[in-house]
RNA sequence: GCCCGGAUGGUGGAAUUGGUAGACACAGGAGACUUAAAAUCUCCCGAUAGCAAUAUCGUGCCGGUUCAAGUCCGGCUCCGGGCACCA
């Protein structure tokens, strides 16, 4: 082999083997055991970013590593092609949204390859393809057809200047980010399909994913957020316009005596009426109309309010209460009415206060007054709910929250003012964009009003890709000929709205399985026998929504009778965010120029702190630490420059290295320099080891002991790397343990004799099969040199010899009162009290014991002798 | 604002079930080799005291449980992710 270690040549050496082998093309094996393992696609920006990089090599190695453990891997790889992004990128460069992507699509897809990730491209899909949306628009018609879809009115950003509806990305604060026009709420018919028929079965099967993070369950439980309360109604003492009352919901009816006002949404039918002849209403109202649609903002916005002068009657009371417009009341959630308990609640407490509304105590303990808003002891009860006792409150007076809510329920619904009802946070999934570059809504609009699903025969609807954008409007929108539906009916028209891209990625992992398949939406055979995916691997951004929506279509599809499973990932990964240091000069105007890592130089002190940056043209700079990398704070390091100049198995290695891989990752220059210098290690040692003559056959039991310690050695880390692989998914202990190993190997470097040779032998293919699923280049070459003539990637993953881990004597701690004093090496089998012995004799130990009563003295196998004193 | 995470040497991280804090690296320091540099190799490397053995302190902050706490409990601080039209 050659004395030299270069990643260009066998890098692209082993990439060509692969290829033309096609090693990664998987067919269906009923006699294998299966492993589906998936990567979140990528939508096709331009360019990789080191978050795909860090993305791809963990569930390349995964893939790999099942491989080696015998299994049928499908490790398949797409484009997650439509999204707003091609848009604003064919605007500013004049060309086509279609064009665009696909000419990403193909560099990325080179980019891909020379990392050398394992991806079966046979089964590449890209979902701006007619053959992919075509069957999600089918399957569309199918719920519409299921009752599962049904179209309303809903909140949009809308820019009146540009006639347009934007996205939350694109409200700049209030302001549209092209026009700067300050953004209106404007109400349009939309689809939605109903995910909350599925709300509580989306919640009660995640206790069925044992292998999914339970951050990611406890997030997805909280969005679902169910909810026990009371639905129930007000009355209107005057009838305003034939409405006569109201509902509002409440998780806690056993403040209900506390109600002193209610507060209506601002798009509340009472609302909209009452301001047809009250003109300080009707300019509140369109006040309400500029704040953000986003949670994030209504949350933190100022409350405001206007009362209506209009009374309602309480449910048990039968008191007047003042009846508020109120900006935070959101007429989407809910009935878009709620009551308000400024004693027991910190949002209405502050708009009581702000409005001087009344303030009626109904809770035993805890009374507000303007000072204590913010006291420790406000704060506190929220937490206590359980322990409360109603006052104030007539014949509830005494009772705790759970005899409150029966109670109080019980009352109402004897009044036939309400009723007990589960309540849910998530809400039906509004699927309509008002924008092209996506997959047309199969709908058509009718001349008189209705409308009906695209007949499966005329599926897909095709969206025209040569197209110009003219930067406000979208092209289907804006052409007649193509909207023209008179096949159907004089004067029918096609839907011009687009499906929300997580309608492509919700079921993508499941097309995978039979990409060409043109008889249906999937082929159950096949589907059926990759589905569900073993293990996902994907951005912790996306714990929520995507997540939330895959499980979704996988229950649908299920119930459509295209899958047979309830959960579409058995097993699931978040890999963290991948941070690069950031730096920046001040400008005087006081905004920052930011300038990218690779251009700038360190300087440190004594003990190696980084104390100064500079750049060569810009001077001293700012340290902005280490963040996301961004193109706002201009510290995006290219993957393809890394790739470049150390090759691909060292920038795997790093992204596997320097941190486990569900915690951000740090870029560092000189890390990944590190993970270079090891692979050099590594070559050198094999070459070394081939130089040194021919190995003998390994002969367990005629080793010395120094033969015998690297034995274990190399034992001990097949074991710990194994489980570090497959249970643990802490690839950065794997590392770190075969480096061990290998520094082992090099400290010891005897190779006078065939015996250690065949020693050294095993533990150097050892080092290779335990790293080849993380940098395969290197150990596609090492492999064959070593004589082997199957590919690495073939071989079988090594075997712990269990006979090779026995040690005939183990090292013991001894602690005084929890503090180390001392390390015992005993024989291995040595019983209780001849280790309790020998740690008294110790004299480090004695020191702490003598004069001193021994309370407690425990051995803990293997591992301590532990003495409690006084 | 609400939900979910995180914080350990100069730095990234390790410590898997409450049992030796700092594995493995990076940076830094000293030395070897070299005309020199790079590369490579050897040694040192949490703080304080000490020649050393060793001792005391030390895992964001405050308090608690335990023979023993980075790990468990209560209360904070700061940083990050998500909040339904970025993907």
């Amino acid at each position: 082999m050659e004395e030299q270690y270069h990643p260009s040549a066998i890098e692209t050496q082993a990439q060509q083997d692969w290829e033309s082998q096609q090693c990664f093309n998987v067919t269906e094996d009923p006699a294998k055991e299966k492993f589906y393992c998936l990567a979140m696609f990528p939508y096709p920006s331009g360019k990789l970013h080191m978050g795909h990089v860090r993305n791809y090599t963990i569930t390349d190695v995964i893939s790999r590593y099942q491989r080696m453990l015998g299994k049928n891997v499908l490790h398949p790889m797409g484009w997650d092609a439509f999204g707003l992004p091609a848009e604003n990128a064919a605007i500013a460069n004049k060309t086509a949204p279609a064009k665009w992507t696909y000419s990403n699509v193909d560099y990325m897809k080179g980019q891909l390859k020379s990392l050398g990730f394992g991806f079966d491209w046979s089964r590449e899909l890209a979902t701006c393809q007619p053959s992919y949306y075509k069957w999600e628009q089918w399957f569309f018609t199918r719920l519409y057809e299921k009752g599962l879809v049904y179209k309303k009115m809903a909140t949009v950003n809308w820019d009146p200047v540009d006639q347009t509806v934007l996205a939350n990305e694109q409200v700049i604060d209030g302001r549209g980010w092209r026009s700067g026009a300050l953004v209106e709420r404007k109400e349009i018919p939309q689809w939605f399909i109903k995910i909350t028929d599925y709300a509580n079965e989306l919640l009660v099967s995640l206790d069925n994913l044992p292998n999914w993070p339970e951050q990611v369950k406890t997030m997805q439980k909280n969005w679902i957020g169910k909810s026990r309360g009371v639905e129930m109604t007000f009355d209107l003492a005057t009838a305003v316009n034939g409405h006569t009352s109201f509902d509002v919901y409440t998780t806690r009816p056993d403040t209900l005596m506390g109600v002193t006002y209610v507060s209506l949404a601002a798009e509340h039918p009472i609302s909209l009426q009452l301001a047809q002849d009250n003109a300080e209403l009707a300019s509140f109202i369109q006040e309400c109309k500029t704040n953000s649609v986003a949670e994030a903002d209504m949350a933190t916005m100022e409350k405001k309010g206007l009362d209506t002068g209009l009374k309602a009657i309480h449910p048990l009371t039968g008191e007047e209460v003042p009846v508020w417009v109120a900006n935070y009341v959101l007429m989407d959630y809910g009935s878009g009415a709620v009551m308000a308990v400024p004693a027991h609640d910190e949002r209405d407490f502050a708009f009581a206060h702000k409005y001087d509304l009344p303030i009626k105590q109904v809770i035993a303990g805890t009374a507000k007054g303007d000072s204590d808003y913010d006291s420790a002891e406000w704060q506190e009860w929220y937490a206590r709910k359980t322990d409360i006792q109603l006052v104030n409150s007539a014949e509830f007076d005494g009772l705790n929250f759970k005899k409150a809510f029966d109670t109080i329920a019980k009352a109402l619904a004897d009044k036939g003012k309400g009723s007990v009802k589960t309540n849910f946070r998530l809400r039906d999934w509004g699927v309509s964009r008002q924008r092209y570059w996506g997959a047309p809504i199969p709908m058509l609009n009718l001349p008189d009003g209705g409308e009906i699903p695209v007949p499966a025969d005329k599926l897909p609807v095709l969206l025209p890709e040569d197209v110009v954008m003219d930067g406000v409007n979208s092209p289907i929108k804006s052409d007649a000929d193509w909207r023209k539906a008179d096949w159907y009916a004089a004067g029918a028209e096609h839907e011009t709205d687009t499906f929300d891209t997580f309608m492509e990625s919700s079921w993508y992992y499941a097309r995978y399985t039979c990409p060409d398949f043109e008889q249906g939406m999937l082929d159950p055979e096949r589907a059926n026998y990759w589905l569900p995916v073993d293990q996902y691997v994907g951005g912790i951004e996306h714990a929520i929504l995507h997540l939330l929506y895959a499980r979704f279509f996988h229950k649908l599809m299920r119930d459509e009778g295209l899958v047979n499973s309830d959960e579409p990932f058995k097993q699931l990964l978040c890999q963290g965010m991948v941070l690069a240091d950031s730096f920046y000069k001040q400008n005087d105007d006081g905004s920052k120029t930011w300038y990218n890592p690779a251009d700038v130089n360190l300087e440190r002190d004594d003990k190696g702190k980084v104390i100064k940056a500079s750049h060569p043209d810009a001077g001293e700079l700012e340290m902005g630490g280490m963040t996301k990398m961004s193109k706002s704070k201009n510290n995006g390091i290219d993957p393809q420059t890394a790739v470049d100049q150390y090759g691909a198995d060292t920038v795997r290695l790093f992204t596997m290295f320097a941190a486990p891989p569900e915690q951000t990752l740090e870029w560092s220059d000189s890390g990944v320099e590190g993970g270079s210098r090891f692979l050099r290690r590594l070559w050198k040692t094999v070459h070394g080891h081939l130089q040194a003559g021919e190995a003998g056959t390994l002969n367990p039991e005629a080793l010395n002991d120094s033969q015998k310690d690297l034995r274990r050695k190399v034992h001990e880390t097949i074991a710990k790397v194994s489980d570090d692989y497959g249970r643990r998914q802490t690839f950065n202990t794997a590392v770190a343990a075969i480096m061990e190993l290998l520094n082992e190997i090099t400290r010891n470097a005897d190779r006078a004799s065939p015996e250690t040779l065949a020693v050294e032998r095993e533990a150097l293919e050892a080092c290779i099969l335990l790293l080849s699923p993380i940098v395969p280049h290197i150990a596609h070459r090492l492999w064959q040199a070593l004589g082997n003539g199957d590919q690495v990637i073939d071989a079988p993953w090594p075997q712990v010899d269990e006979a090779a881990l026995v040690k005939t004597s183990i090292e013991l701690v001894v602690q005084v009162n929890g503090k180390v004093r001392a390390k015992l090496e005993v024989a291995a089998d040595a019983d209780n009290d001849s280790i309790i012995a020998e740690a008294k004799a110790n004299p480090n130990v004695q020191k702490f014991l003598e004069g001193k009563e021994i309370k407690m003295c425990k051995v803990i196998p293997g591992k301590l002798v532990t003495f409690a004193v006084k």
